[in-house]
DNA sequence: TTAACTTATATCCTTATTGACATAAAGAAA
DNA sequence: TTTCTTTATGTCAATAAGGATATAAGTTAA
C-alpha cells in the first residue's frame, strides 16, 4: 500500500475532505512533513473511491464557484487505516539534501559553507518557532480530552516537529563554531 | 540535478569507486540515510561518464571473479558538487511513515499502540548504539586533521545521526507513557 | 483597471524509485 | 553434494512523485 494513500486516509479518518482541502492540509498545516501536488491527490482519490475506501458524500456548489466534491471515509476505509497503523515496519531510511552537502563540507571554503548552513539554521528557527506556536495553541483546547482524541495525536507529532527542529538548529550552530576555528572538536 | 546524483558524487569526491562499492556504502555504511539500487547506480554512472562528471579508472580483474569497474570523478565532476555543496535550498520536506502512524494513534487500541511504539523505539536504540560507535571509531583518528579532511564531515554527519536517533527514542518513551496513562500530557 | 491571488477541479509528461529478474563464479556451510 | 551467501555486473517493468498546464470565476491589491 502506498503512502499518499495513508496519508490521504489518515487524514479522512478524521473528518470528511475534498481534494483540494487535502492538499491544503498536507503542504500547510502538517507544514513540511508531506507535500502532494493535485496530480497526485485527485487521482488517488478516484482509486480508493473505486475500491471502496472512501465514498463521495455528496457535491457543495457555490454560486459561480467549482463544486466541492467531499469525500468521507468508508468502514472497509477504516479498517485499512487501522490496519496499516498498527502494523509492523517503516521507512527505515533518512533522506536530507543538506545532510549531504554537509557530507561535503570538506570540498569547500568553509566561510561559503558557513554561509549555506546560516540559511538552513534559519530556516529551521523559523519552522521551530511555528511548531512551538501550534503546540501551545492546540494543549491549550486538550483539557479533559483522551488520547481516542484526534487532537492528542496531532499535538504528538507537533512535538516531534518541535524537537526535531530543535536538534537541527543546535546541530547548525555546532558545525558552524568547528568550521569557524577551522577545526573539528 | 537528480539527488542520487548527488549522492553518487559525493560518494566519488572522496576516493574512486566501483559501481557495487557505491551501492555497499549508501545501504550499509552511510546507513539509513539513503539507499539505493543496483538499477539506479549503473545506468547512473554511465549517464554521468558520458557527461564527463565521472571517469572510467580502470578495469580490476581478479581471477574467476567479474571485472571491477572503477571510477574517479573529473574535474568537472568536482566543480559539479562543489556548486551544489554551496548553492542555496535543499529539501523542506520529512517524511516517515512511522509518524503517520503516530498521527493515527487516537484511532487504536492504546496496548497495540504501545506495541508497535517499543518496536519502533528498539529499532532506533540500535542504531543510535551503532550511530555512537561509529563516532567513537572516527573521532579517534581525527587528531590533527582539519575541516578539509572527508573525515571531518564524515563526523559531522554521524552525529546528527546520534542526536536524531537519541530524539526518535525520547519521543517514543513520552507517547509511551501517555499512552500508558491513557491521558495527554 | 489590470494583475495577482485564491478556490476547485483535473490531466499530461517526464523523471525517480522500487522490486524482480538474469548472469557468473568463488567460498562456506549444511 | 547441494544450497546459501558474497562479489560483481546489469536490465525490465511497474509504480511513485514532481512540474507544468488547463479551466473557471470570484476577491484583493497595486
Amino acid at each position: 500500500m502506498s503512502s499518499i494513500r495513508q496519508a490521504l486516509l489518515s487524514l479522512l479518518a478524521r473528518e470528511p475532505l475534498s481534494g483540494y482541502d487535502i492538499k491544503q492540509r498536507m503542504n500547510n498545516r502538517l507544514g513540511p512533513f508531506w507535500k502532494v501536488g493535485s496530480n497526485q491527490v485527485y487521482p488517488e482519490l478516484a482509486r480508493m473511491e473505486e475500491e471502496g475506501l472512501v465514498a463521495l458524500q455528496g457535491i457543495e456548489q457555490h454560486d459561480y464557484r467549482p463544486a466541492r466534491k467531499l469525500y468521507e471515509i468508508t468502514e472497509a476505509g477504516r479498517e485499512a487505516v487501522i490496519r496499516w497503523t498498527t502494523e509492523p515496519g517503516g521507512a527505515d531510511q533518512y533522506r536530507d539534501d543538506f545532510l549531504l552537502k554537509a557530507y561535503n563540507s570538506w570540498l569547500v571554503d568553509p566561510e561559503r559553507m558557513i554561509e549555506g548552513i546560516r540559511e538552513m539554521k534559519k530556516q529551521h528557527e523559523e519552522k521551530l518557532a511555528a511548531y512551538e506556536a501550534k503546540v501551545a495553541e492546540l494543549t491549550s483546547q486538550l483539557a479533559g480530552r483522551s488520547v481516542a482524541d484526534p487532537l492528542f495525536s496531532s499535538i504528538s507529532v507537533v512535538e516531534f516537529g518541535v524537537r526535531y527542529e530543535r536538534l537541527y538548529v543546535e546541530w547548525c550552530e555546532e558545525l558552524i563554531a568547528k568550521l569557524s576555528r577551522r577545526e573539528p572538536e
